[in-house]
RNA sequence: GGCGCGGUAGCCAAGUGGUAAGGCCAGGGUCUGCAAAACCCUCAUUCGUCGGUUCGAUUCCGACCCGCGCCUCCA
């Protein structure tokens, strides 16, 4: 059974299969880099890290582009404000944007390309479109003419045909043709960066860059693009106008849009004061894999209320999964191989990845894993569940981290090694042999001090690093 | 107005024409020197409202109410 995405396009949940069968050639619209990413950008961004790890969990290659947009209206006029390039302007929030990648743990796309590095790309793509007849100039500046794409509007499903050309003007854009068509490469203005081309000198428009990157890497027709919800009107649609317009070639076979997230039950705004980059939300003591398993946690087409009690939840569900893997790890379970537990283990498996094949419902594949910990902790404690029974609890937990990647807690908060823990777990249990409980209750009191959390179990101690 | 999404327990949330997954919280219990931690159990006769179809609807149809997004830059 193959995987089954939700395609704008068709409005429809469909198989996919990329064209070649083997690798799924996909582009994400990525950061505008003038500012940092916000738990909004990241929830999108999350989305697309597990689609693409859930495609390679299924054996597929993937060839995966995003973008990074470092020249636009806002960056220049950030950057003219400071009086600095625009690359010195964008390199630092670049730079903050793959750090905070690193720390949500997505994995790199193959190729990460900048707008200003594909100018030339850019600029072929314009001449094709002038070359036939889709572009016009005005005041020096280059225009798409959608009354020549009779398909606009299939991929937002609006309907333009009433607005011909020159039907409607705005008074404030009275240069254009129609109050729908969009720019393709602006007229240099004084002051702004600009490059000299033979389609004159200015800078591109803001579509343009992903029709000519994507192509340029990914061919004439992408498996898969990506993006979030609010770029499929106009911004694919234009890139939809631009690119088939030259090829001829559906652009992409499907369009992907993840929902908006929204915080405390309200959009997110600097004026509401509940607008938060990740560093905010690290800075106040949560953990990363807790805004990761929260953003992932909700399927991505349905809008994700991000709440700091849904985070403090998402904290402790990340615990709960951790002391199951502690627990199938450490105890001692009796020689032999349970029947039920291996079915249950192959069953759970074979039913997570059917919720994940179907369009990446991650809340119903979290159901299932939650089901399975429940059931193994009972056959356990019954002893039904033995030590042959482990290798395949480990493998459908493993399944599950592959694309949730929460298991592996950040890099450890305590002074303390593994042995030095170990040493004074050691030595409180002497102490409590001794029935010396005031220093046995020292050393436990002392590690808690240090965020370590000592489990007193029938198999003996153990202890773990608190979350 | 056009296009689109959603209203399921205190919160998050899955789901199906046959009688409600899962997580968090809360309550109870097991274990323990006491604890903690861990684990187990309990926790929606009900799925926005009103009609209709049906042997049977939360799930299908219709109307309505409410919330939200896009239509200008926006993940």
């Amino acid at each position: 059974m193959p995987i089954r995405l939700y395609n704008t396009l068709t409005q429809k949940v469909e198989d996919f299969v990329p064209a070649d069968g083997k690798t799924v050639r996909m582009y994400v619209c990525g950061p505008t880099v003038y500012n940092f990413a916000h738990i909004g950008n990241l929830r999108t961004f999350t989305f697309q890290d597990i689609l693409r790890r859930w495609l390679r969990a299924r054996q597929l290659d993937t060839l995966h582009v995003m973008n990074i947009t470092d020249v636009d209206d806002k960056i220049i006029r950030s950057a003219v404000q400071r009086q600095i390039s625009i690359g010195d302007y964008t390199r630092p929030f670049e730079d903050a944007f793959l750090e905070d990648m690193a720390t949500l743990r997505f994995q790199r796309p193959e190729k990460l390309v900048r707008a200003t590095e594909h100018i030339d790309e850019m600029v072929t793509l314009i001449q094709a479109l002038t070359e036939k007849g889709m572009t016009y100039e005005s005041d020096g500046s280059i225009y798409y003419r959608i009354a020549k794409f009779p398909e606009y509007g299939k991929l937002s499903h609006n309907d333009f045909s009433g607005m011909i050309a020159g039907a409607r003007v705005d008074v404030d854009e009275y240069e254009k043709e129609n109050a729908r068509d969009f720019v393709l490469w602006k007229q240099k203005k004084d002051g702004e960066p600009s490059w000299d081309t033979p389609i004159g000198d200015g800078r591109p428009g803001w579509h343009i860059e992903c029709s000519a990157m994507a192509m340029r890497y990914l061919g004439e027709t992408l498996d898969i693009h990506a993006g979030g919800i609010d770029l499929t009107f106009p911004h694919h649609e234009n890139e939809i106008a631009q690119s088939e317009a030259v090829t001829g070639k559906p652009f992409a076979r499907f369009w992907i849009h993840a929902e908006h997230l929204i915080v405390e039950g309200q959009k997110m705004s600097k004026s509401l004061g509940n607008y938060y980059t990740l560093r905010d939300v690290i800075e106040m003591g949560y953990q990363a894999e807790a805004v990761r398993y929260l953003l992932a946690s909700v399927p991505y087409r349905n809008k994700l209320n991000f709440t700091f009690d849904g985070l403090k939840a998402a904290t402790t569900s990340i615990g709960r999964l951790r002391n199951f893997e502690l627990r199938l790890k450490t105890d001692k379970f009796a020689a032999g191989t349970n029947e039920d537990a291996e079915k249950r283990s192959a069953d759970s498996l074979a039913r997570f990845e059917e919720a994940m094949d179907d369009d990446l419902n991650t809340a119903s594949a979290l159901g299932i894993v939650f089901e399975y910990i429940r059931e193994t902790n009972t056959a356990m404690d019954s002893g039904a569940f033995l030590a042959g029974n482990t290798p395949a609890a480990l493998q459908f937990l493993s399944r599950f981290d592959e694309v949730f990647d929460v298991l592996k807690p950040s890099a450890a908060e305590s002074g303390l090694s593994d042995s030095e823990i170990d040493a004074l777990a050691a030595e409180r249990n002497a102490a409590k042999k001794a029935r010396n409980f005031a220093r046995a209750d020292a050393i436990r009191a002392e590690l808690l001090e240090m965020g370590i959390v000592l489990e007193d179990t029938k198999e003996g101690t153990r202890w773990k690093r608190k979350a």
